[in-house]
DNA sequence: ACCCAGTCTTACTGCCCGGT
DNA sequence: ACCGGGCAGTAAGACTGGGT
């Protein structure tokens, strides 16, 4: 067909992968016409990408035209790229090469570079002399390409090795210094990147700070010339592309599945939190070692900045993680592999070393060194734990150094500033420091307590104002100290065993959602968090059928269930609550339904009582019922948490969707009834408060009997038993609740006689309404509940 | 001066999760 | 239910050391 039709096909490589274009020859004349017009565009073009960091001129410094040097600065600089090109954060370099060519005091018959080529040795010898002077410092890599492009003009190529082979020289002569300084690597802990330095001869000693200079500049190196080459591979897919057809650039991968089996084993989203978690470790590591005894142990208290020569303590990364018990690896680095016996691993405390070599080298691949390195990263970037410092060594020399990193021990955090500031503090506002000194675990506490504390609720403070949040954009991120999912295998091993076994059909009572709390020493929302997991999980598998998940269902079943469900009373059940059912109110109306039907089928009588009665009709009774079980939560979840888990609710009125907008109405309507409601929320809230610490109390009575008080053991223990938090007939509450319905009562009213007449008085009642509500937002309600 | 294989980093992208 | 932000995995270019 191609001889047939004169076709040409030419191959051609977007992505990696050959498609082929079929052109008519018509059309392939004029697009080879077209193509040697691009590829002269792709060729200036390729030299504007190579505009660098060192081919800067300010349009100011272009400006003035008086210096000889700048014109040919000019000369040099057309060619490749268009004046006025900035680039950030390298000012200096810009200045740098103006003074440069401008001190060059070179014969006029030698300015034009088309007369002499300047790739002589000569000539980089004093480029680089003169850059060193202005700038004391330069990366090897930035002189690299900077020179290179300089001298590209000639049609070659200058060498890494040429470059080399130039600096050595002038090192051996003295005027210059030639440096390897390390960096961490953000994705490979154990190891650090070394860079090239060139100082100038008048360096002296190289500080921290310097080194910090050094590694900025090598990042932001890397991060322009990744941005060339980004817009550079973008502009080549514009052009080669055939329309319309597109290759996917990336294979998928299952990553949820991935995800959630390293959720499995422990592992915690949150960032932050598996940084916290890590440093403790790390800082518990460290006051093992025996050097701790030279910075703290074998002082007096209270003399630590005195006897704190160091500030900092070595140590082996690779050694600490050898000690890290595998449960806190798995929480903080996670794996999604399964390895023999990993929960007896983890129940018997075991540490990594101790592990066999094989499933070592399994849980720590490629994928979990990043984790772990960007872990390792974070905490540099807090400057908790840094690179050593003896990885900065002098070229040639090297040292295989067995203390990689060094603990910080006397860090700081600064709170940010607020983003409007008063007038009167405009001027004078200072920054607020914390400074700590981690001699013992207590402040090592406190210091994570202070950076959340500072960072997660600054509300209007801007982050970006202060360190760490300057450096460490995750530390103000909501999500990343969200501690859902911190427990030990224990605990996580027991939630699931306690929710599979309560949730057979995949919905737990909100009740037992509390209880399991309760008894696992967990918080309710880490309860709620798993069983809406299990239960999403339950839904989204497409491939049971329904059969399958009642097969896999009843084979869970405990004996009692079984039995309950073979003598039928369920079925009976239903079958009475289905033919009384008038209305859903009726039905539940039936006390034994709440406890006897399983959760699944109250929801379908609810859900058929639903349909057949389109809207639910709220009574007295049923308002009762759903104000005590809102209230109820929101009593245990605490002011924080605002969202009500609907669906998890065991007694409820009516379905979780009907009651959650019937309380929005409740709520939204009358400002009166929200805060008699809000009112009634803080009363039972804290009887929940004083319910728990009795609970504790005795908890802590039972595992240390003779430190209580007998006489107040007595007391105590008939008060837990008769303490029931949750008793709408305690006569304060009772009286709280029934103000409130009668508030109910009375809107209702109002809003019958707003309905009859529809006129303007409608309106002013409306207006009443919201006088209402900015009165009640008056109201000493609470502090939480608004 | 150029090639090659290996390593490292960043931009990109799809998915998840929390908030509304 | 929807939206948007954040996260983590992936692709691919840049760089490096070794070699011709």
């Amino acid at each position: 067909m191609l001889k047939k039709f004169n076709l040409t096909w030419e191959a051609e490589v977007p992505d990696k992968t050959s498609q082929y274009r079929i052109w008519t020859s018509k059309n392939f004349s004029l697009y080879k016409a077209g193509t040697a017009l691009q590829n002269f565009e792709a060729l200036s073009e390729d030299c504007d990408d190579c505009s660098d960091l060192w081919s800067l001129v300010s349009s100011k410094d272009l400006e003035s035209p008086s210096s000889q040097g700048k014109l040919l600065l000019l000369e040099e600089e057309n060619h490749d790229k268009p004046i006025g090109h900035h680039i950030q954060n390298n000012r200096d370099a810009s200045a740098a090469v103006s003074q440069l060519v401008e001190e060059d005091k070179l014969p006029s018959n030698q300015r034009r570079r088309r007369c002499r080529p300047l790739s002589s040795d000569d000539q980089r010898h004093r480029r680089i002399l003169h850059m060193l002077k202005k700038k004391k410092f330069v990366l090897k890599v930035e002189l690299h390409k900077w020179l290179e492009r300089l001298e590209k003009k000639d049609g070659k190529i200058m060498d890494r090795k040429t470059l080399t082979r130039t600096l050595n020289k002038l090192q051996q002569e003295g005027s210059c210094k030639c440096i390897k300084v390390s960096a961490p690597l953000v994705t490979n802990y154990a190891r650090s990147r070394l860079f090239d330095v060139i100082l100038h001869s008048s360096v002296g000693d190289v500080s921290p700070e310097l080194v910090e200079q050094f590694r900025t500049r090598q990042r932001n190196f890397d991060t322009e010339s990744r941005a060339g080459a980004a817009a550079k591979v973008k502009q080549n897919q514009h052009m080669t592309a055939i329309p319309g057809l597109r290759i996917s650039r990336r294979v998928k991968v299952y990553k949820p599945l991935l995800l959630e089996a390293m959720y499995a084993n422990g592992f915690i989203g949150a960032k932050m939190i598996r940084a916290k978690l890590f440093h403790k470790f790390l800082w518990a590591y460290v006051n093992s070692l025996p050097n701790w005894c030279n910075a703290f142990g074998c002082t007096k208290a209270g003399h630590y900045d005195k006897s704190l020569n160091q500030s900092c303590l070595l140590f082996s990364m690779e050694a600490a993680m050898k000690e890290m018990p595998l449960e806190l690896f798995l929480q903080i680095v996670g794996s999604a592999k399964k390895i023999d016996n990993m929960i007896t691993l983890c129940r018997l405390g075991k540490t990594l070393s101790e592990i066999p070599t094989e499933e070592y080298n399994q849980i720590l691949d490629t994928h979990a060194n990043g984790r772990l390195s960007r872990l390792v990263n974070i905490l540099d970037k807090l400057k908790l734990v840094q690179l050593a410092k003896e990885f900065l060594e002098d070229a040639g020399v090297s040292s295989n150094a067995m203390y990689t990193h060094s603990m910080e021990l006397r860090p700081y955090i600064e709170e940010p500033m607020p983003r409007i500031l008063p007038s009167s503090q405009l001027n004078n506002h200072r920054k607020i420091r914390h400074d700590f000194v981690l001699s013992k675990k207590e402040f090592v506490d406190s210091y994570w307590e202070t950076l959340e504390c500072c960072y997660l609720t600054a509300g209007l403070a801007d982050p970006l104002s202060a360190f760490p949040g300057s450096s460490v954009p995750e530390v103000s991120h909501r999500r990343s100290w969200c501690s859902l999912r911190v427990m030990t295998t224990e605990q996580r091993l027991e939630l699931q065993q306690r929710i599979m076994d309560v949730g057979e059909k995949g919905k737990i009572p909100f009740k037992d959602c509390v209880r399991i709390a309760r008894e696992l020493n967990l918080s309710v929302e880490q309860v709620l968090r798993l069983s809406y997991e299990r239960q999403s999980r339950l839904h989204e598998q497409p491939s049971f059928t329904s059969k399958q998940k009642q097969q896999r269902v009843g084979s869970g079943l405990t004996p009692v269930r079984r039995k309950r469900r073979a003598d039928g009373t369920s079925l009976k059940l239903l079958k009475r609550t289905v033919q009384a059912s008038g209305s859903a109110e009726q039905i539940l109306e039936q006390p034994i339904v709440d406890e006897e039907v399983p959760m699944i089928s109250r929801y379908a009588i609810l859900r058929k009582s639903c349909m057949r009665s389109k809207r639910f009709f709220w009574t007295c009774e049923s308002d009762r019922k759903l104000l005590m079980a809102y209230i109820r939560v929101r009593a245990v979840l605490g002011a924080r948490y605002y969202r009500v888990p609907w669906k998890s609710l065991s007694d409820l009125p009516a379905p979780p969707h009907t009651c959650l907008r019937r309380m929005a109405v409740l709520l939204k309507t009358n400002g009166k009834i929200r805060g008699a409601v809000m009112c009634l929320c803080n009363l039972l809230g804290e009887r929940y408060v004083r319910y728990l610490e009795k609970e504790r109390s005795l908890k802590r009575r039972r595992l240390f009997p003779q430190i209580s008080n007998r006489s107040q053991e007595n007391s105590l223990d008939s008060d837990c038993e008769q303490f029931n938090w949750d008793d709408f007939e305690v006569p304060e509450i009772k009286s709280a609740l029934n103000e409130v319905l009668e508030l109910i009562q009375t809107e209702k009213i109002d809003q019958a006689k707003r309905i009859g007449p529809v006129n303007q008085k409608n309106i002013n009642n409306d207006n009443d309404v919201t006088k209402d509500t900015i009165c009640s937002q008056e109201l000493p309600v609470s502090n939480f509940y608004i």
